[in-house]
DNA sequence: GCTATTTCGTCATGCCGATTTACAAATTAG
DNA sequence: CTAATTTGTAAATCGGCATGACGAAATAGC
């Protein structure tokens, strides 16, 4: 028999809702609906073994599921086994969806994603927006959710929010970007000059990207860190299946951990952090490179050319990201890293000094460092997806609005 | 209008109670004491209002506490208002009680707290652990622990369980040591070798001290970083109130943080680890000190008398802390940093060169560094009160039990 | 001093949500 | 064709809190 471990625990589906009976329902709402979704479709009695209510108790809650248009009856099942064959549900293909959006440095992009986790329909608009203001950057977002909502409705889907991925900080109401230094942004409720009437969330496009590689990665753990260089360079640290925001919602800055304590400085205030050596612009200067636009995809092509020192200095920022690494796993112990966004293009040349560096600062067992499957699209993904989990995790909320 | 932000939620009394209705009056009768503990005798009429329920409910739950014996009616308040005069309650000094205990490398300690959070019976023990194999210590700290029992109960206490605090790592199950150097133990279960009948859990003396400062500590943060030095240099990450413990468990390891890439040798099989600039065997060196019995004593002594080698080499041990920190307050971004178990009493010749470091190396709000109030008692009141919390996190568990 | 007012604790009642029990429907096994 | 099995639903029950009413015990005002 043993006491309870004091620990930080889980968000989980719904443990936001109140304590109450009520609240006790529309948790149950979406135990059954998440259940419906993480396995396919399933009869009222498969999701109550499955949930550990009653059949009778899911009954209840799967009419009311569908009255909302959450839920869809698909009708009898083809048993091979004996006994009445159930009746197959499955979460609507046609009912709330998720608008991600992303402000890119170079383009715009959104998608609709439904309930079923498939993107039902995307609009992107290359185009550079460093230095742009905000006014213009986004009316032409507006424009683009626009087409992709009415292309949504024509699926016979109906918006159930928008969540917006900035390259940039952002401040923990999340509609003002604090900071955003690749679009010289600052200061701006995107609130305002965005569309209307849908919930808003606007978040770090790393963060998004992190919540992507926990929601659609393949065999991602509960507990990692995922590292990303879009803005700097910045890892999302996820634990237990949540975001780790810090008090000021900034956690996460490894770009200025410590790599040479006397090193050179960085704008930060430091010295010989992590983004003077493995920042885009010290591994363009160290490969010999000048900046200008799609520098990563620049620096990736020389490197699969051969060219030497380009692949040095890649070689060489993968050794600082091992240092800083070292730190980031010493604190935290992640069951595993995840090199996503741009970063997973240059994995190839980062990936070897980078393993070996952590491996040898490490006794015990290493820290497996894997590339993210999701590439560039994760951010996006994750935006249009926290919407959709939004609703899975409390789907009374949304019911009705349709 | 804004969705959820995605994020990592606090543990919070009791949420890990199943969630029926059941589980829901368990969790009433957990904030029925939490609130009575935290805001001395009340009413029911105020218990009522400030957990939100009706009298009635709180009522039936006050009922309940009293028969197991948590709660006692001190009888009618003295009222300056009009009204009807409450009856004023008040968590028992005679119910279930914490006993927590400590297996320090050279004294074992054991405490009895109660409900209210007071400690009523406590034993210490001098004397060397140092290599000594667990049978006989385990056999003293029996001995201790029937000591401490038997006052307790002289006073009208039950134990409800047992915490014990040990210098090493201990595997998630909560009763084996995997590790602890100083004392020479490795894979050891306590479970066999501590009185049985008694709900056993084992931790860490770092993370016992870290959750003693955010139980009892004046104005600690939800989230903060307490830095302790027993075995090597150990970091607990407190999140929302809760303890980060990573995959493994093996969370927290800032001694092994990489302060300089390039510094010496590390058994961890790094390179300048924070230990080797700040660690006991490396400041003692620093200092032209010989390793010998209570080595912080001894250097706090010497600081304090104005011997320069000594306090120069806690100038430079703070200077690598600095260093470590700044990293992982990049990476966590806690309100606070605290100073907690043995380096509370170096904090003096630490903290300014500490401070000035992670000042340096940050843009902003530089996050506080403080240093704990607790002292060397911090881990065994931790271990104590991680009983006492666990009775108040789900009161009904332990019901009945007296 | 007496009455009105206020607040407290408790009871009876009702509501909400899940469980239990029972039963009709739809299938397979024999 | 019957027995067995499983599904979905309806009716009754139970657990838990809210609501509303009431007596009890204090103050406030006359």
């Amino acid at each position: 028999m043993t006491a309870p471990l004091h620990e930080a625990r889980p968000s989980g589906p719904g443990r936001a809702l109140p304590d109450t009976q009520q609240g006790m329902r529309r948790r149950n709402l979406a135990r059954v609906l998440h259940a419906l979704r993480a396995e396919g479709p399933l009869s009222r009695a498969a999701v109550a073994s499955r949930i550990g209510l009653t059949r009778a108790a899911v009954s209840t809650l799967v009419d009311e599921l569908i009255r909302s248009g959450l839920l869809e009856e698909l009708g009898p099942e083809r048993p091979g086994r004996v006994g009445r064959p159930g009746s197959a549900l499955a979460v609507s293909g046609r009912g709330p969806a998720g608008i991600g959006a992303e402000v890119g440095v170079d383009h715009l992009a959104v998608c609709a994603v439904d309930l079923r986790g498939t993107t039902r329909a995307r609009a992107i608009r290359q185009g550079a927006n460093r230095d742009r203001s905000p006014e213009p950057v986004l009316a032409e977002l507006t424009e683009l959710i626009r087409q992709v909502v009415a292309e949504a409705e024509g699926e016979g889907l109906w918006p159930a929010g928008l969540a917006v991925a900035v390259p940039g900080l952002v401040a923990r109401d999340a509609r003002t970007v604090v900071r955003a230094p690749n679009l010289g942004w600052h200061d701006t409720d995107l609130g305002t000059l965005l569309p209307a009437g849908l919930p808003l969330t606007v978040d770090n496009e790393a963060n998004f990207g992190a919540l992507a590689e926990l929601w659609l990665g393949e065999d991602t753990p509960r507990d990692f860190l995922h590292v990303s260089a879009e803005i700097g360079i910045g890892a999302a640290v996820v634990v237990d299946g949540g975001l780790l925001r810090g008090t000021r919602g900034f956690a996460g800055e490894l770009g200025h951990v410590p790599v040479r304590p006397d090193g050179p400085e960085c704008p930060c205030g430091g010295r010989g952090c992590l983004e003077q050596y493995a920042g885009e612009e010290a591994v363009l200067r160290a490969a010999g490179l000048e900046p200008g636009e799609d520098r990563v995809g620049l620096l990736a092509g020389r490197a699969a050319q051969g060219d030497e020192n380009v692949r040095r200095a890649l070689r060489d920022a993968g050794t600082a990201f091992g240092v800083a690494l070292t730190g980031a796993v010493n604190l935290l112990d992640p069951e595993s890293v995840v090199l996503g966004g741009e970063l997973s293009g240059l994995a190839p040349w980062l990936l070897p000094s980078l393993r070996d560096e952590l491996a040898r600062r490490t006794a015990g067992p290493v820290c497996p460092v894997s590339v993210s499957g999701l590439g560039p699209e994760g951010p996006l993904l994750g935006a249009a997806h926290s919407v959709v989990r939004a609703v899975l995790d409390d789907p009374a909320a949304v019911a009705g609005q349709a």
